[in-house]
RNA sequence: GGUGGCGUGUCCGAGCGGCCGAAGGAGCACGCCUCGAAAGCGUGUGAGGGGGCAACCUCUCCGUGGGUUCAAAUCCCACCGCCACCGCCA
């Protein structure tokens, strides 16, 4: 949910923001006309209640005949509150449904258009060169396989397309990335949370999951409960409708969950392998801060996803997400996309969001200034590390004889072995 | 799954149709007292919307959503949550 007082104020901005995700400028300008509707509304039932409330009052002291003439007179009025309430309630879902229409407001140097206009920002680290080495690189699966770490048939068997199981040495190269991820945050401050994969509805549109993208959620439809697709769900309700103390500082979270998508709309998309499953898990980073923190916050998040980045070695690159491929809550998202070598492409691998306010207002997460005064806070999301690392570290560590270079910072977590 | 009880402000807790945004207490803030503190005393102490330069006025909110009524924290219904006991399963 946007701020209506910047829309008020500023109608401008949101405008523009819309025309930068490629989204209707015409909804800004009829929330506005909503809003004062619903205003002018609210007038109305206000007098009329206050009116009723004087009558209700006299009624109260008198009795008797008197007492019975002032009911009658005072039922007429209520008919008209009721009126006015049904009008008031009118525009306030009219207003409501148009608010929830209108993404995020995007920050300022978030590159227009869609899914293609992203700006990139950085590369770091070097691509291998294969044919200097003199092998062609094998894809994650023939390396799964061959190290007995993937098995997508019997995933498949069990379950379905886009299921796989990890086995063996797959299983504990899952564990140990997942609990280097929680190792580093947690020296950075963070609390670790292992979080519900099931939430209520309410918290599901809170995070803004249910909107444009609401058929990529698995959905329980015998308990009214949705299968979340990353912690960031289960984080995000975690403080909700709650008053929060941030003079020391944000406060940050590292869930660790199994994380669900229904992939509905991807047919024929990275069918091969597990690069896009219907299940996966991920340490994901969670951070409530001041609004005025949140762009720097949002550094740090990209700082820390760096961090582990560099840890399993991986050469990527950062993309700033354009405007229209945001999703409603984000103002501005930046992707780690690390090097595919069987496809000679970029992969995701992170994605740090910025919501500013929007996720914290539909959720009613709020704080108090040094000055006494109440308004949202800010929430930042980012990805530490998911099963789909797995991809990216197969392929990019691979030897000619289909073994695979364990990186130094995770021998550690895999009872220090230099190779799988 | 069954039965019973409960859900009120930062917290405890009263209210069970009208003058209740809500007694009382605790906490907190400020002031008095004190060399300082504790105790004691006094004052204040929810959020959101609308209006006013302001003091202030006004509307909404007593788990959530409906309903009854001139009038609902209070009565009725549904849902959610918590507690207790029983059953069932770990």
């Amino acid at each position: 949910m946007i701020d209506l007082r910047l829309l008020r104020d500023d109608p401008e901005s949101v405008r523009a923001s819309q025309r930068a995700r490629g989204e209707s400028v015409e909804l800004v300008d009829q929330l506005l006309l909503a809003d004062e509707e619903r205003r002018a509304a609210g007038v109305r039932f206000d007098e009329l209640r206050a009116q009723q409330k004087t009558y209700g009052k006299k009624v109260a002291a008198a009795s008797g005949e008197e007492k019975a003439t002032l009911v009658a007179e005072v039922q007429e009025l209520a008919a008209a509150v009721k009126a006015a309430d049904a009008a008031r309630e009118a525009t306030d879902v009219r207003a409501g449904a148009l608010l929830a229409a209108i993404p995020n407001v995007v920050e300022d140097g978030v590159p227009a258009g869609g899914e293609a206009n992203f700006a990139v920002l950085e590369h770091v680290g070097t691509v291998r060169d294969f044919a200097a080495e003199g092998f062609a690189p094998r894809d994650h699966l023939e390396l799964g396989e061959g190290l007995r770490a993937i098995d997508t048939v019997r995933g498949a068997k069990v379950s379905g397309s886009r299921f796989y199981y990890l086995t063996g040495i797959g299983a504990q190269l899952e564990l140990a990335l997942l609990n280097m991820a929680v190792d580093q945050a947690v020296s950075a401050g963070f609390v670790p949370m292992i979080t519900p994969t099931l939430v209520r509805p309410e918290i599901m549109a809170g995070t803004g999951f249910l909107g444009a993208h609401a058929d990529e959620i698995y959905r329980l439809e015998a308990d009214d409960l949705y299968l979340t697709g990353t912690s960031e769900v289960a984080l995000a309700g975690y403080h909700a409708d709650e008053i929060l103390d941030l003079s020391g500082g944000p406060l940050r979270y590292a869930g660790w969950s199994a994380c669900y998508r229904r992939e509905a709309g991807s047919y024929g998309k990275d069918t091969r392998g597990i690069i896009r499953v219907h299940q996966f898990h991920k340490v994901e980073m969670f951070s409530w801060c001041r609004v005025e923190d949140a762009v720097e916050e949002h550094q740090r998040l990209l700082g820390w996803e760096q961090e582990m980045l560099a840890k399993v070695e991986l050469p990527y690159r950062i993309i700033d997400v354009a405007a229209g491929d945001l999703g409603s809550s984000a103002a501005r998202k930046y992707d780690c996309e690390a090097w595919l070598p069987s496809q000679e492409r970029w992969m995701e691998v992170t994605s740090t969001s910025n919501c500013t306010t929007f996720q914290a207002r539909r959720l009613g997460v709020r704080e108090r200034t040094e000055e006494g005064v109440m308004r949202s806070v800010a929430t930042l999301n980012g990805t530490l590390a998911t099963t789909r690392w797995i991809v990216a570290l197969l392929e990019n560590h691979q030897q000619p004889d289909g073994s695979v270079h364990v990186p130094e910072a995770l021998r550690p977590y895999l009872g220090n072995r230099p190779l799988l």
